[in-house]
DNA sequence: CCATAATATTTGGCATTATCAAATACGGTA
DNA sequence: TACCGTATTTGATAATGCCAAATATTATGG
């Protein structure tokens, strides 16, 4: 991951000062020094250095992280394949459903949720939107199933060996065992169901969405609460419309219906 | 803007390299060095750096800009008050006009995009994703304006001196003395509109989103083709719907309803 | 109104390091 | 295998990031 060579350490001591800035949301000069562990005079020039560019504001006595994050983010997320060829199906999805349905894909071993489109069963708040926040281990969801299910077994074992298999409800795989068996299970079916393994009470199904030559792009699922997914909906209607809708991002990425790089 | 003082000549070159990236979308190490104007050593040991922190990734020869931007970018986004007093009526009148609707925000005399919600009317392509990708003029929209017409006067002409006032279509205000009449009229009526003053064939209307003390804590707006959208719908229809939802996100801002620092 | 304190900001100087230039390694092609 | 065009690494040094301390700013209380 980290191949060895030189870094820039200016840069590193940025990099410090806006994930505290992150983890604390806002702070002063004072108390980001001290967390950063440089001198309030150093902390400062960097302050001045990021705010210029838009990475960093200020309000009052108070800094954090600035708009240009978020440019910066979109400029990413459009050029993102599977989201390009995904946003017009999975918005039909989350209609047709009246349920979340979210694209996805993988960096670095892990998942990064790329959008989420709300159908009008959704209600205010029934999701965190700091899912967004960070990237979320691969064996939690739907999404991160499908795309673990597209990988080899040594990339697959590579990726367990780094971050582990941490739960976050009871029913997560924390199993390397479970976890391929449950990965051949998805591959034989062609779709991943998360049964309350990341969040209690919310079930989910996903799919990955490949490109012509077999390459994973990343992948899509439905959720929604227990109370409103019974086991029909999870078993047959949810993993017939997740099939519809691959089938025409899959098409849309081959015939490149879209312009990935427009300006 | 930019208060004298010292800045890290290190980072200032890193930005260098994000904005160069960010233009050209993916480079090689060549031509990078070569538009940033460094040695090819000092941008490999800088694309290190970034990379190692996910704001750069490498797909074979190539450099682009990495996955966190996007967990960055939607802190950022989450932490935006009218974001998240606003993201669940905007919704709402997505759906019940059928339309595009956004909400927005103003940084350093910029309107800046926070979110967009689609209507079942809107189609492929209809609205460019790229508005997301840099911050926008305040006086080509709707959103725009109606933060415009909360600011003093001082304030305007500040940021009037400092951008100009550009055209985008030929029905785009150019000029400061109609530009104050139509801010006027925007307080008088309490929303803004925007007739294909921005995008040829596309109306808007808009309306500021004020904290309990007065604050402009951003704006929100519906946008469709005027081809769907008639002059009823436009005086009539939307201004309601419009003043509806802002009453909504108001209310929500006041209860704070919603966690703004969860994490 | 001044004194006090706690903050942010600026400045001088030195040790660190970002940078350049050049050498090396790598990957494809003939 | 030799070649060429890449990326990557390395050595040396001029530039600068950093610390520590001085100054400016802002808020608070008597």
């Amino acid at each position: 991951m980290s191949p060895g060579g030189r870094r820039i350490k200016a840069l590193e001591t940025a990099f410090e000062i806006l994930a505290v800035l992150k983890e604390n949301g806002q702070m002063s000069l004072a108390e980001l020094s001290e967390q950063v562990d440089v001198t309030k005079g150093t902390a400062h020039t960097h302050l001045m250095t990021l705010q210029q560019n838009d990475l960093v504001e200020q309000a009052g006595e108070r800094y954090r992280l600035g708009t240009g994050f978020i440019t910066y983010g979109a400029h990413v997320k459009n050029r993102q394949l599977v989201f390009q060829a995904g946003k017009d199906p999975v918005r039909q999805l989350a209609l047709k459903t009246g349920e979340i349905c979210e694209i996805a894909t993988e960096y670095d071993g892990k998942c990064v949720l790329l959008h989420r489109f709300y159908g009008e069963n959704t209600i205010n708040r029934e999701y965190q939107q700091t899912s967004f926040e960070q990237h979320r281990y691969l064996h939690y969801g739907a999404t991160g199933k499908s795309m673990l299910a597209q990988m080899s077994p040594e990339r697959v074992d590579r990726i367990v060996d780094r971050y582990g298999l941490p739960a976050q409800t009871n029913k997560t795989i924390t199993d390397r065992r479970t976890l391929f068996d449950e990965l051949e299970r998805i591959r034989e079916r062609g779709y991943a169901y998360n049964d309350e393994e990341e969040i209690h009470g919310i079930r989910a199904v996903g799919t990955p969405i490949l490109s012509t030559d077999g390459d994973c792009l990343g992948a899509i699922c439905v959720a929604g609460p227990g109370g409103r997914i019974d086991d029909e909906r999870f078993t047959e209607a949810f993993p017939n419309l997740v099939a519809e809708a691959r089938s025409l991002i899959e098409a849309n990425v081959q015939t490149n219906d879209f312009d990935v790089f427009i300006n």
